[in-house]
DNA sequence: AATGAATGAGCATTCATTCAT
DNA sequence: CATGAATGAATGCTCATTCAT
C-alpha cells in the first residue's frame, strides 16, 4: 500500500505518477467498477474532488494506467523480436520479459487482465484490440517459426499452445508479489522450463 | 449456503434456475459490479423489481451461482480422488474433469475466475476461500506424490508448478465457448500433453 | 434461453404531465441551471432520484417542455396562416394566438424567452433554430404583404419592426399572471391597437 | 453599493475595468450561472484563481457590472427629466438615451435583461429593485402627464403602455450589435415612430 | 408472479473559493 | 500579481431495493 501523506505540496510530474500508482493499486485490488474516486482520494491523501485537477476523469486515470504499461510492453516485445533470435530462445525472452513487466507494473497488468475485455468495448480503448493482435502475432508467428524448424511440437492446436502460453503468464500476475522469494527471472526460468519440457520426468 | 428470510422458496425451481442461468450469463459477461439488477431483469424479459420475489438480493444471485457451481466441482474432484488413481493419472483426470466442469458452467467459472478473489473478503463468501483451500490440497497433494514416486519433476519449485496448471486450466473460461471445435476432453487432453510433457520437441 | 419479451414501461402520461407542469414552473422561476433537479423534485414531492423514473435527464425535461409547447404555437400559427386574412388581420390573429400561447403555457414561453439562445447550440435543440426561422417568415411575409398591399407603412425597416413586435409580444410572459385583471384577448387588443396606431393622440 | 474586506482595492482600476469588461462579456453571451470563474480567467488571460486577487467572488463582478451601469442609466434618465420638456419630447428623450445606453453597455444591459429578476430576490442585490422601481415612475409619471395633456390617448390601459414601451426598448439588447448598421440614435427614431404613430397606414 | 412507482444512499464530476509560494 | 494545487459543498444521475396493487 502507497504511502499515505498529508496535503502537501510535490511537483507536478511525479505528483501525477505518484496518483496514478496509488490509482492503479486500487484498482488491482478492488476492480475498477468497484472503485470509487474517494478511495483513490483517501489513499492518495486528498479529497475526491481534487483528484479533478490532475485527470479528466475517473476513465481517463485506468487509461493512462493501460496506454503507459502497453507501450513500454511493445517496446519490450520489439526489442525482442528485432534481436533475431531462435524459435525456443525468442519465446523465452518474451516470457522473461512479460515476468520483468509484471514485476514492474504488477497492478497495471493485473488491472488489464480483469478489465481490458470489457473495457475493449469503448472506442476509447481501441488500442487494446490493437496491441492484444500484435502480441498475438509475436507469439504465433514464434510458434509456428518453432513449429517448421521442428523446434516445438507439431501434433499441437497452435491457437491452444498460444492461449495457454500467453495465459498463464499473465495470470500470474493475479498472485504475484514484488520482492516475494523468487525473482522475475527465476519465474521466468520455471515457467520455460515447465512449458518447453513438461513437468513429467522423461522415462 | 445462506438463506435469508424472504419468499425465497419459489414455487418453480426451474424458473429459478432459468433465471440463475440468465443472471449468469450477464455476469459473465459485463462483470459483477457493472451488471445492473435491470440489465438482469431485461435479459429476463421482466422488470428489475419482480427479480426480488425470486432473489433477495443481487448479492444472493453471484452467490447462489457459485455456490452451486463449487458444490458440483466438489463431487467431481472427491469422485476423482476416491478413484485411487496414480499421480499422473489423477492429475489427468483433474484437469479433464475441470474442462467438463467449464463446458457445463463456463459463466459460473468465468465470474468465478473474475469476481471470486474480491468477494471473499465478505463473510457471506467464506466457502469461497474453503474450497480454494481444498482444491489446493487436491493439487498440491497429487503434484507431492508424483514427485515423491518419481512420476514428476523434483526440481521445480512445487506451488510455482500448482499455480500455473491451476491457472493454465480456468484461464480457458475466459475464451471457450460451447460447441466450438473442440470439445472439452479434447481440450483437456491437449492442455495435459503440454504440461506433461512440454512443448518442445525431444531431440 | 428464456423468453424475452417487453416488460413495456408504461409511464402514466398524467403523471408526467404533472411533472413537466410543476418542473416548468420552477425553471421559469429559477432559471435553468440555477434550477436543482432536487428542487424540482421537492415542488413535486418526491425525491431527486424518482423524477428520473419518468425522464432521462434535467435536460429531457426541458426539452420535452420546449418542444411541446412550440410544437402547439406552430399549430396555432398555422391554422392562422391557412385562414387566408388580409395582413392587418393575420397580425391582429397571430398577436392573439400568441398571448392566447402565453396564458396556456406561461412558464414554457418564460424558459424558451430566457434560455432558448443558449440552448440552441446543442444538437439536440436544433428544432429551436427551425422553429425561429419558421415563425420570422410567418411575421416577416405578413409585414412584407401588408407594405406591398399599403396596409403597413413603407417608411420603416422591416426587420426592425419585425423584431419590435416579436419580442414585444413574448416578453409579455415574464410579467403576466393567468387570471389577472387582463384577459389574453384583452391585452392582444391594446397590443395591437398600440402597435397598429400608436399611442399618439391624432391631431 | 457594497464592499467587503479583501485586497479588493486594486492598484489599477483598468485592470479592473477590463477584467469587468470581459467578465460581462462572456455572463451576457452564456448567462451568470451557466458561466464558470474559470471561463472568465481564460478569456482574461488568467487563472481562475488569479480573479480572486481583484474580485471578492463572482458576484461582487455581476454586483459591480450591474450597479455600474445602473448608476449611469439613472443619471441619464435624471438628466432627461430634470430637462423640463414635454410628455412627448421626454419619452423620445428618454428612449434615445436608453438606446444609447444599450450602444454603451450592451453586455450590461443583456445581463440585467436576463438576471436582475432572479438576484433582485437577494438582499444583496435591492438595488436592483429600488432603481426598476424608479425607471418605472419616470415612464409612468411621463405618461400621465401625456394622457392628461391630451397628448397620448386615453383609452389605454397606462400600466400595460408602460410594460410594453420598456420592454420593446430594453428586449433590443439581447439582438444589437454596435457598429451594425442603424446607430443607436436611428434605431430609437424608429422605435418612437412606431410606438408613437403605429405601423399602420393612416387612412 | 409481476408491475409501477418510489426510496435513499452513493457516485463521478463541477466549481467557486482559498492560500502558500 | 499570478500560479498551482487543493478544498468542500453541491450537482445530476444511477441503482439496488421496497412495496402496494
Amino acid at each position: 500500500m502507497p504511502t499515505k501523506k498529508k496535503p502537501q505540496v510535490t511537483p507536478s510530474p511525479e505528483r501525477r505518477r505518484e496518483l496514478l500508482d496509488t490509482a492503479a493499486e486500487v484498482f488491482a485490488a478492488q476492480g475498477y467498477n468497484a472503485t470509487t474516486v474517494r478511495r483513490i482520494a483517501d489513499a492518495a491523501g486528498m479529497l475526491a474532488g481534487s483528484l479533478y485537477y490532475h485527470f479528466d476523469s475517473k476513465e481517463s486515470m485506468i487509461d493512462e494506467i493501460l496506454s503507459t504499461f502497453l507501450t513500454e510492453l511493445q517496446e519490450g516485445y520489439e526489442a525482442v523480436l528485432a534481436a533475431g533470435l531462435g524459435p525456443r530462445e525468442t519465446i523465452e525472452a518474451l516470457v522473461t520479459e512479460s515476468f520483468r513487466e509484471i514485476d514492474r507494473h504488477r497492478a497495471a497488468v493485473a488491472i488489464y487482465q480483469k478489465e481490458s475485455k470489457h473495457l475493449a468495448t469503448q472506442p476509447r480503448f481501441q488500442y487494446l484490440v490493437d496491441s492484444q493482435r500484435e502480441f498475438e502475432q509475436a507469439w504465433l508467428g514464434t510458434l509456428e517459426r518453432g513449429v517448421a524448424d521442428r523446434t516445438f511440437r507439431a501434433d499441437l492446436d497452435i491457437r491452444l499452445t498460444y492461449r495457454f502460453v500467453r495465459d498463464t503468464v499473465w495470470v500470474a500476475a493475479s498472485w504475484y508479489r514484488p520482492g516475494g522469494q523468487h525473482s522475475p527471472d527465476e519465474i521466468a526460468r520455471q515457467y520455460l522450463s515447465m512449458v518447453l519440457d513438461g513437468i513429467a520426468l522423461d522415462t
